[in-house]
RNA sequence: GGAGGGGUGGCCGAGCGGUCAAUGGCAGCAGACUGUAAAUCUGCCGGGUUCGCCCUACGAAGGUUCAAAUCCUUCCCCCUCCA
């Protein structure tokens, strides 16, 4: 039996060119996976999701026990056959809404209490049962049980919260059932703290995972702490896995944390921000509510090879905005999708060429310099 | 011709003597969004400003009052019912 396997093609400095082999599929690295909660990624098909080039995406442990619930979608096989994906899946194990429904919630030794956002229901979550049900979806890599520390916390808090997911991330892995080609990722925590981020990488790699995920980051904290906590942390995890940071991020976060040797990325901003008319461009995002798009012929992005980002003028992609027309939202959310593998793809072609310092400086001077006539994006 | 109801900021629509430059909603102008309780949320939205205020404003014109979008008179316009 072997587990979902990391394959280190080339490096540039910290930065790391590879692949993930899957009993579902490969995934080229670094990878952005476009993020399906509810077993949707939101306003998209599954093939054109699939056709922008994502090779994995995630679904979210939480929201799928609530509904439709995880022993239904068991009798279809799991989320990949549910929704119609057939490349690998990654589902988040319900720890990020251990923190985001704070509210709603109770912590104690055994695990986590919530209250449906849907009905008020009471559910429980503990590490044994996220990874039950993770195991239900058919995951092709299962996340450790763990509770995202929020921001801002005292030293103190952070710690006692990194060592509750060290505690959980050890049930987790007892739980876990070891399949070929799939994986179970443990997730390092500790805040910006480079201590508490040293002694969390070490106790999970004691513990053994497939892979390693870096959490608790883009949670408040700046992009600049982001990355001197990534700066002492990736050098603390072991070279030949993969490594993931949940939930980053911007265009400008995910180049910066490539740099510093992460090769897995998930987040919701190209399909939220699609709903909420942020397009991201080469030249940097563009609010395309904005009145000075009525009138412009031009495509949001010649450079993105998608339909969404070359066949639809922004003057029209303006109108379905601000009419509340459903394909506003569906091709902004395309196109970003599109634009983020796009970005990947330079990453991955210039970190194997070797030219990845060079490609972030372009890439910098052209998100920061904004359209030719356009000095207010970004 | 008679009886009644109404005309409020780009639109709809509250207010019915002072706390009203005037609630709401829409439209408009911007901003935010990072392991998705988000097709969401926030700010601005008469003009000027030395940010203290000052102008112009609730169909028009007059009037009552310390004070009027709010009361009275006349006029203009709209709607309903009766002839």
């Amino acid at each position: 039996m072997s587990a979902v396997r990391f394959e280190l093609m080339a490096t540039e400095s910290a930065a790391r060119r590879g692949r993930l082999h899957t009993a579902h599929g490969l995934v080229d690295t670094p990878a952005f996976m476009p993020v399906g909660t509810a077993a949707t990624v939101k306003g998209m098909f599954t093939d054109t999701v699939a056709a922008t080039g994502a090779q994995m995406i995630l679904a979210n442990t939480y929201h799928l026990m609530l509904r439709p619930g995880a022993e239904r979608i068991a009798k279809f096989g799991g989320v990949r056959q549910f929704m119609g994906w057939t490349g690998p899946i990654l589902t988040d194990s319900g720890g990020y809404q251990v923190m985001s429904l704070a509210k709603l919630r109770k912590i104690d030794g055994g695990g986590v209490t919530f209250q449906s956002h849907i009905d008020g229901s009471k559910h429980f979550l503990s590490p044994e049962r996220s990874i039950e049900i993770q195991h239900l979806l058919d995951a092709t890599v299962t996340m450790a049980f763990d509770e995202c520390t929020p921001y801002p916390a005292t030293k103190d808090e952070v710690a006692e919260s990194m060592q509750l997911s060290m505690r959980w991330a050890e049930r987790s892995k007892a739980a876990y059932k070891v399949r070929d080609g799939y994986g179970l990722f443990g997730i390092v925590q500790g805040g910006i703290h480079s201590d508490l981020r040293a002694e969390s990488a070490a106790k999970l790699q004691a513990i053994g995972f497939d892979g390693y995920a870096i959490g608790g980051l883009a949670v408040g904290e700046g992009q600049e702490l982001m990355f001197s906590t990534l700066d002492v942390t990736t050098p603390h995890l072991p070279t030949a896995s993969a490594r993931y940071l949940m939930g980053v991020g911007k265009p400008m976060d995910i180049v910066g944390a490539v740099l510093r040797g992460v090769d897995m990325f998930d987040c919701v901003l190209p399909t939220r921000s699609g709903r909420t008319a942020q397009a991201f461009t080469s030249r940097g995002p563009l609010n395309m509510r904005n009145a000075k798009h009525a009138d412009d012929p031009q495509p949001l992005d010649e450079a993105v090879n998608c339909p969404a980002s070359r066949n639809y003028s922004r003057a029209y992609l303006h109108h379905l905005i601000r009419s509340d027309e459903i394909l506003g939202l569906m091709l902004l959310s395309w196109h970003n999708v599109a634009y983020y593998q796009h970005l990947m793809t330079q990453v991955r072609d210039a970190i194997a060429a070797g030219t990845l310092q060079r490609f972030v400086q372009d890439f910098t001077a052209a998100q920061a310099g904004g359209e030719p006539d356009d000095t207010t994006a970004g």
